[in-house]
DNA sequence: GACATCATGTAACACGTTACATGATTGC
DNA sequence: GCAATCATGTAACGTGTTACATGATGTC
C-alpha cells in the first residue's frame, strides 16, 4: 500500500477529513509502520481529485482558517478493496544508525555510544509517545485490529530499547 | 545514508567489489535494516565513477563471465567519512502487513488470520536466515559492531514473532 | 536438456522529499 | 508582539523501482 491507498483508506474508515486531518493520523496513529508529510498528502489528495475517487467540499470556518474536506466516492472504496485484499507485501526498514555502526568499525569508542546513546533516546521517545496516543486514541474507539498494530509496536520498540541499553552497559 | 553512501562505504570495508558481489553483501548482512537491488547498484555504480569516486577493472575469466571490479579512491573516501559523520537520520518503517490490519476492520477472522500467519511465516524466514549467515560471516570476520547489528535483527524479529504468535493464538 | 550461479546493464516511470511560500486565529 | 495551532499548497529534485534484456559457465 502506498499513499494513494493510505489516504483513500483513512478517507473510507474514519469519514471525511481534511489534508491537515489526514496528516494529523498518519503522525500519530500510523507513526510506527508508515510515514507520510504534507508534500506527499496535498499533491495526492489533489491527484484523487483529479481522478474521480475523491471529492473535495470548502467548508469557511470563523473562529479558523477556511478547509476544504474530502470525502471518498465509490470509484475510491473499490480501487480500496482492491489494495486491501491485494497480496501481502514485504515491509521495508532502513536504520542509518545500524548502517551507521555497520561501517563504524574505525568510529572510536565515544562515538559508538554516542550513537547508541542517540538512538536510544529516540526509541524511548517513540515508546512514549504510542503509550501516549493509546490512550487518547482509545477514548475515540480503537478496534481490535488497531489494538494490535499498538502492541506490535511496543513490543518491537521494548526489544530494541533493551538490546540498546544491554550494549551501551557493556561498553 | 543513502545507496551511494554505503556502496562507497562496503568498497572502504571490504575492499574492491563487483556489482554482484555487492548485491550479495546487501542481501546478506545488510539485509534487516537496508534494502538494495541490481537496478539501484549498477546506476549507482556508473554514478560514482563519472565522479571520480571509484575506480572500475575489467577483469577477465575463464571459468566465468568477465567481471567489472570497482575499488574506492580518495574522494569516494573523504565522501564516505563526511556521511559516516554526519548527523543521525531516523529510521523509516513502513509495513504492508500494519496498514492492512489497521484498515483491516472489515476483514474476516479467516482473512486476520491469513495475514498473521503470512507475517509470521516471513519473520520466521528473516529470522532464520540471519542465524545461518550468521554462521557463515562469524568464519569469515565480523566486527564488535556488525554483531551487534545483527543481535538487535534477531532481538527485534524474536520479539514480532512472539507478538505474533500470541495474537493468532487468541484468534 | 534444464537449472543454478555468476554477471551486467538500461529505460521509463513512480513516488516521495525538500524547500519554499503563505496566512488566519487564539492565547499568552 | 510572539508562539502555537490550524490550514493549504507548489516546484524542482532526487532516488529508487519495475520491467526488460542478455548471456556465459558449470552441474545434475
Amino acid at each position: 500500500m502506498k499513499g494513494k491507498e493510505i489516504i483513500l483508506g483513512l478517507l473510507d474508515t474514519q469519514g471525511p477529513l481534511t489534508g491537515y486531518e489526514i496528516n494529523e493520523i498518519i503522525q500519530n496513529q500510523l507513526n510506527h509502520f508508515y510515514d507520510g508529510s504534507y508534500g506527499m498528502i496535498y499533491p495526492t489528495l489533489r491527484k484523487l481529485e483529479e481522478e474521480g475517487l475523491v471529492d473535495k467540499q470548502q467548508v469557511n470556518q470563523t473562529e479558523k482558517p477556511n478547509k476544504n474536506v474530502f470525502s471518498i466516492l465509490p470509484e475510491g472504496k473499490a480501487l480500496f478493496q482492491k489494495a486491501l485484499h491485494a497480496d501481502l507485501k514485504g515491509e521495508t526498514f532502513k536504520s542509518d544508525f545500524l548502517l551507521k555502526l555497520y561501517f563504524g568499525d574505525q568510529l572510536t569508542k565515544q562515538q559508538r555510544r554516542n550513537l547508541l546513546q542517540q538512538e536510544l533516546d529516540f526509541k524511548q521517545l517513540k515508546l512514549d509517545a504510542l503509550h501516549a496516543n493509546q490512550d487518547e486514541w482509545q477514548r475515540n474507539g480503537i478496534t481490535e485490529n488497531q489494538q494490535f498494530t499498538v502492541d506490535y509496536g511496543i513490543a518491537t520498540y521494548t526489544a530494541q530499547i533493551q538490546v540498546l541499553k544491554k550494549e551501551l552497559q557493556r561498553l
